[in-house]
DNA sequence: CCATCTTTGTGCACGCGTTCACAAAGACAT
DNA sequence: ATGTCTTTGTGAACGCGTGCACAAAGATGG
């Protein structure tokens, strides 16, 4: 049947919720740790606790992929880490490239975590034409304007921005005209995308004024903050 | 009822919406580029678009804060600025400690939009003696040892963790035992933290695999199924 | 084979967040 | 003053996410 589908309501991915989705890698983690520590099976509460969730939530979080527990022992720790793995996309390959190689992109290109889950550099491209041929974390920076040709080459799908607010709805653009459909944003500004595709951002700054709106709460805890301290400046 | 007994629901900040307390910086971003352009006002439809939000959902966001708004004409820029900011805590000075000045913790040291908002890096520490006095961002890097003083000295309460994952619950505890009451952590771990201690993670492999969770899905949506809702499940 | 014990899987209720839709407020023109 | 036009502020409905609580499943021991 025609459900409606119009635009995306960022949620709902072919049953599982996105909530669900986010937990995943935490869990895959979690279960990663344990593996490597050869522990055989593991309890929604022993696993729960791990990855720092409610055991009801995890429980129910596996619910959406199936029945992969046995009640009375807990969940097989190998074969949820296949099931996870699998279910995020994890046994493929994911070319990806870095576009600004700065300090930021640099430090990216460096971060062996990257690597470590399917996730392939296939190349770092900077507009900068004196960083060319220049070797970052064993690869060589190469120029922007290759970025087409490479994204074609490599089948890259994922991006990652790492370029001063300036210039990246630019580089967006191009990524995306380029045929890359999920991009990773590092640079402090709200991207445009057309529908079909992902961007998800990573904003320290945010992060900081978040932290600073709580801190701000907490020390003002014990003492009624009058809300008089709002001169009466009144808005044109 | 008698089960209005919950902890902490990471919610409720005097009223405030944790969903909406997310978005202000955003919102606060966009106003400055306004304010730079000496934009005077904007309605909350324009100001909703530079954000990348809905226009209601702004509007209800802002009426938590008050009324700050004229109908008929939209908001003060500059007004708006200052009660965000204002509200944010963010017309105080925070002082901040890096803790891990690898690629990542130079990279951040070195990072502009870190002092633009009032957020002041007091110090940068790391474990590595070798790293002792060496010049980061104009800042010269301070053995791990020096936490608790510098910590007390600066009444520091933000701290951002960038070492190696294994070392990050350990200089957590530091951190909180020294009086660090906010944690930015960009470690891949689970932070244990007594009550009171705010958390928050920037993990860029989990963003990654969340991109490639929804790639995964458009590779196999658009080709053969027509409207596929199973499509062909991997035995294992 | 039966009893007991552990742990999963989920029905259910509740609260938060989002969005629609519109009355009210105010600017502005006449 | 009065009418018109624009835009805010919010009531209300709805959907998603969370966590409780428990029946069912299955392991384990006798
Ligand atoms: N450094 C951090 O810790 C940090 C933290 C959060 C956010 N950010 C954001 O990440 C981005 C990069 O930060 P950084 O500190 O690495 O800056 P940087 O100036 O060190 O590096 C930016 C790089 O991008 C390149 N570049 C500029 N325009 C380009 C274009 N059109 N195409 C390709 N490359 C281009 C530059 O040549 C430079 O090498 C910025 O938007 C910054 O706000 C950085
Ligand atoms: N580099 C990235 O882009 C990136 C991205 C995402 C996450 N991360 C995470 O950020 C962290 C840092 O990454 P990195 O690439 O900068 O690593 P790195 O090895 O370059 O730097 C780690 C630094 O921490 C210091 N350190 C180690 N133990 C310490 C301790 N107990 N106290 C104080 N300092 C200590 C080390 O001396 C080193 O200078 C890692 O946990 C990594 O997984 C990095």
């Amino acid at each position: 049947m025609a459900t409606g589908r119009s635009h995306r309501p960022a949620t709902r991915s072919r049953g599982i919720p996105e909530a669900t989705v986010a937990r995943l890698p935490l869990y895959l983690r979690a279960l990663t740790a344990l593996s490597e520590r050869s522990v055989p099976t593991v309890s929604s509460e022993e696993l729960a606790a791990a990855a720092g969730v409610n055991s009801a939530k995890l429980r129910k979080d596996f619910s959406y992929l199936g029945s992969y527990g046995t009640r009375g022992v807990g969940y097989d720790v190998e074969y949820l880490v296949y099931q996870i793995s699998r279910e995020l996309g994890l046994t493929q390959d994911w070319p990806v490239v870095i576009v600004g190689i700065g300090n930021l992109g640099a430090a990216l290109a460096n971060y062996g975590g990257f690597a470590s889950r399917g996730f392939r550099v296939a190349a770092l491209l900077d507009a900068d034409a004196s960083l060319a041929g220049r070797l970052v974390a064993g690869l060589p920076v190469r120029h922007i304007d290759e970025l087409e040709a490479i994204v074609a080459d490599n089948q890259v799908s994922i991006g990652v921005i790492a370029t001063p607010a300036g210039a990246a709805q630019e580089v967006t653009d191009r990524l995306v005209n380029a045929g890359v459909t999920s991009i990773l944003n590092f640079a402090p500004t709200v991207l445009s995308v057309p529908d079909g595709v992902d961007v998800r951002k990573v904003d320290l700054s945010i992060e900081l004024q978040i932290l600073a709106f709580h801190e701000q709460r907490k020390a003002g805890e014990g003492r009624q903050e009058p809300d008089g301290d709002v001169p009466a400046v009144m808005p044109a």
